[in-house]
DNA sequence: GCATTTCGTTTACGTCCGTAATCGATGACA
DNA sequence: TGTCATCGATTACGGACGTAAACGAAATGC
């Protein structure tokens, strides 16, 4: 089951730092996104139900932390979206963006890096 | 408003060829997604309220054609990933395939070009 | 001990989405 | 000209999502 814009938010905050009450979670989103903490009770809900965290009790709360990785996470939203529209490869999608002029002097350069240090590899 | 995966489906029929009566992009649609006809024309009317598409009078019919542009759509999607789990840099996207073994001797020959051209413009 | 605060759990509700059947108008055919 | 086939438009419906209030149990303050 995937997990939701809104509550990968809630994830997000999970994967800088964990376990947290549900009252640190609370204060790190409800403020920036506008919600209230029920929403945030919600998200938290779903997301113990979809296995994506567990909570362990700690006296009269519980701590939430991520069962779901966030490379594991990151990994599946990025080859969704590179199969869906670039083939499932990187190179196309690179160009996208380099077709588009949206590629600064700093990303090429990280990109020269990168391309240089596989080849070194290789 | 957002094109959902079922009408990016229509779009893209509509993207590699245009205008098409509902007809055409039942065909093209229909068997290989598994969808019945009645599915196909309420994506079509949804991607018209959305603006997405627009439908010019051919006799009894309409034919379909697209108003947003696929380079565009395809921005947004793969901007609004970056954005949201890379910093909205390509480069660490790379980085990421590449950290997962993802990346295929093509895939890096690929992207070698691609920089070597970019510098070139330099 | 009893009221109040504090948690988590349950319920709610409007919207979008996937999927589709039904309806109504119009054109074709007999 | 009346009936049948075609189209697009309207309506439907369950599930997910965003957003949140209400409820119930447990702890805490007095």
């Amino acid at each position: 089951m995937p997990i939701s814009d809104a509550e990968s938010i809630v994830m997000d905050v999970l994967w800088r730092s964990s376990p947290l009450a549900a009252e640190d979670i609370v204060a790190a989103t409800a403020a920036g996104q506008g919600w209230q903490e029920a929403t945030v009770k919600t998200l938290l809900n779903r997301l113990l139900r979809k296995k994506a965290i567990a909570a362990e009790r700690d006296g009269r709360r519980y701590l939430y932390r991520p069962l779901l990785k966030r490379g594991d996470y990151v990994h599946a939203a990025s080859k969704g979206l590179l199969d869906r529209l670039f083939d499932g490869r990187v190179a196309p999608l690179v160009a996208h963006f380099s077709e588009r002029r949206k590629l600064t002097k700093k990303d090429i350069a990280e990109l020269r890096a990168l391309i240089e240090e596989l080849d070194d590899d290789r």
